[in-house]
DNA sequence: AATGAATGAGACTTCATTCAT
DNA sequence: CATGAATGAAGTCTCATTCAT
C-alpha cells in the first residue's frame, strides 16, 4: 500500500481513538514509522489529511445515499443499507465528533455539509415510510422524530466504542428503529430485527 | 464580582461556545484584560478552571437529583425539574464535549461521574414511571429507552446552539418527553407542553 | 521578635535548608505566614535580604577576628575560637555555598570579601603556631597546609549536614586538627580533643 | 561535530562556568546559534543535558576506576591515574557543585552514585597503601584522613579555577599529596612530586 | 520519495516586584 | 505595618512546517 494510503489509514485511527485534536502531525508521523518531512511530502499538513478522509466520507456516504431509493426499496434492503450507512459513520466517526469541538471556520466545511445531508434525508426515509402508509406521526412532531433519529445516530457515534465495529453497527441500527417502531403502523419485517 | 468569578465566567462562556480545546490560558486572559500573571494567581492554570466548573456543574446536578422524589413527584413539578436539570447542562455544556474528546487519563473524573449519574438518574426516572403503571416498556427496551433519552440529551446539548438558552432547554425537554410519550399509557399533563 | 527580624531568620533557615537559589520571595512569605508585599516592605527584594545576611555573618567573623590575638592566645582558648568560628560558619553556611555557584557580577562581595578574611586569617594562625616553635612546616608547604585547612574548613560546611549543629562544629574542629596534628611539634592540648 | 554533541560541549563550558542553575535553555541556544525548538529536538530540555553530561562523567570515572589496580599499581603509575582522575572531575565540575545546592529529589543520582564511588575509592585507595606498609594511620584516622581528601579533592574544583586545566589538576592532585605525606614511612617516589 | 535537522511562533508557567487599600 | 491582587518579563517547552540532502 502506498505511503499516501498509510497515512490516511493510520491517521484515521489514531483520530478515531484520540481525538484529532490531541494527535499531531508526528504522532502520526511517529506511529507510522516515517519522517516528518515525508508526512509533509503527501500532505500540506494534518487539516490536509482531515479534509482527504472526510472527502472519502462525504463520497462513500453520497453514493450509499444515491443508490438507496426510498420509494421502492424493500424492508429487508433497507435494513442492509442502514447499517452500512452507520459503518460508514463509525469508520470516520472522528469527523462527527469534530463538528461539536471545532469551531465552523477551521472546522472543515465537509463535514458540515455531510451532516445536512444526513439530516436531511433522515427527514426525507420517514417522509417515504408514511407515504407507504407505514408510519404515522404528524407533521411537525416527524420533523422532531428525524431529528432525534439523526442526533441519536450521531451521539452513538461517541458513545458506543464497544467491542467490534459490526456489533456497534448492529447495536446503532437497533437503537435507531427503536425509536421509530412506536409510530409504526405495523412492525418491520427487518432482517436481523428479532425482536 | 471578585476577579477569580469573572475568570470562572469568561471561561465557561469561552469553552462552551469555541470548545475548552481551542481557548488558551492566554485567550481567557486577553479576553478578561487581565495580565496571564494574574490568571495563574487564581489559578493554578486551565486544566484548574476546568476542574472547577466541573466541580460546580456536579454541586448543581447532585443539588437537583437530590431533592427530586420520583416517586412522590407530581407531572407539572416534574416537568419544573427536568427544565432546571437540563437548564444546568446547558450552562455547563462544554463539560459534555470534552468528554468525549478527551482521554480518561487527563479527561476529567467529575465529568465522568456526573454521566455516571444522569445515566442511572434516567434508568431510574423510567422504573418510577412504571411503577405508577404510566408506562408500559418491558425490560430491556425500557433500558435502551434510557439510554436513548440519556444520549439524546447529551447531544442536545452539542447542537442546538440557537438563540436563547431558556427556547434551547424548552425544546430540549421536549424533545426527551417526545421520545417517552408513545410508550405512556396515557398522555402527561405537563405544565409547558401545549402543543 | 520584629517581622524584619523574622524574615532574616526564616530566610537564612530556608537558604540553609534548600540553597538561596532554591527559593523565592513568596516561598519565604509563605512560610512566615505574611504576604509578599510586607516581605517588600522591609526588603527591596531577595539579594537584600542575602546581603543583610552576609553583613551579619562578615560582623560576627570580624568581631571573632578582631578579638583573637594568634600570638598570646592559650590553646584552650584557640580551640574555643575555632569552634566558635566554625559555628558562625556553619550557621550561614549557604553563603559559602552560594560563591561556589552564584558568579561574581551578582555574587554578593561582601560574602567574598569574608573568604579572604578567613583565608588569610589561616595562614597568620599557621605563623603565629611556627613563631611559637609548635609547628614545622616550609614556606610553600604551610601555605599550601593554609589553603587545605581554608577549603576543608568550608567543604565540611556543605557536607556535613548531620544531626545538631553544636555535634557538627565539634567535627569539624576535629577534621581540621588533624589536618595540622602532624606537622606539630607536640600534641596540642586542645580541650575537647580528646582523642 | 554534530550539533547533539555541540550542545553538551557547550552546555558544559557554560554550566562549569556559571552554574548550572544560572544558564537558562536560551542561553545555550544563544550561544551555540540555534533556534530553541532545534535544541528541544536533541534534548527534551536542561535536565536531559544535565543527566547525559552526568552519564558521561560516570563513564569517564568508572573506566577510570575498573582498570586501576590498587594492589599492584606502580607509585608512578598511580600519579598518572591521580592525575586522569582528577582531570575528568575538574572536566565536569559543574556536576559536583550541583550536588551541594540542588536537593536530591531532582539532583540527579548519577551524580550522587558517583561521589560514593570516589569515596569509597579514596577510602580503599589508603588501605592498599597501608597494607603495603607504606601508610601509617590507625583505623578512626584513616576514616577521617579519607574523608578529608575525598572533601579537598572535591572542593579544589570549585576554587582553583585558574589558568589551564592541566596546571589546576597537578596543583589538585599536589595538594591529596600534601594530606597524605605526613602519614608515609617513606616519601612516594612520584613521578611529577619534586618536593 | 524520503530523511531528519532546523525554524519560529506561540502556549504554558513562574516569579520578582509594585501598588492601591 | 500589612494585605493580596495585579503586572510583565522571562523561562520552559511544543508543534506545524520547511528545507537541504
Amino acid at each position: 500500500m502506498g505511503t499516501r494510503q498509510r497515512i490516511l489509514d493510520t491517521s484515521l485511527a489514531m483520530f478515531n481513538h484520540h481525538g484529532s485534536a490531541n494527535i499531531t502531525s508526528l504522532d502520526i508521523a511517529a506511529e507510522l514509522e516515517i519522517s516528518p518531512g515525508n508526512l509533509y511530502y503527501h500532505f500540506k499538513g494534518k487539516e490536509e489529511i482531515i479534509n482527504q478522509l472526510s472527502k472519502e466520507c462525504e463520497l462513500a456516504v453520497g453514493t450509499l445515499l444515491a443508490r438507496v431509493d426510498l420509494e421502492a426499496i424493500s424492508e429487508s434492503e433497507y435494513w442492509v443499507f442502514l447499517l452500512s450507512l452507520l459503518r460508514v459513520c463509525l469508520h470516520y466517526r472522528f469527523l462527527f465528533l469534530d463538528l461539536q469541538t471545532v469551531a465552523p471556520p477551521q472546522g472543515n466545511r465537509g463535514a458540515q455539509r455531510l451532516m445536512k445531508q444526513l439530516h436531511s434525508f433522515t427527514a426525507h426515509s420517514l417522509e417515504a415510510l408514511e407515504e407507504k402508509a407505514l408510519l404515522q406521526v404528524k407533521g411537525e412532531q416527524r420533523e422532531q422524530l428525524a431529528d432525534n433519529l439523526f442526533l441519536l445516530g450521531l451521539s452513538w457515534l461517541c458513545f458506543d466504542s464497544g467491542d467490534s465495529d459490526d456489533k456497534a453497527v448492529e447495536r446503532g441500527a437497533q437503537r435507531l428503529i427503536s425509536l421509530v417502531n412506536p409510530h409504526l403502523t405495523r412492525q418491520l419485517n427487518l432482517a436481523g430485527t428479532d425482536q
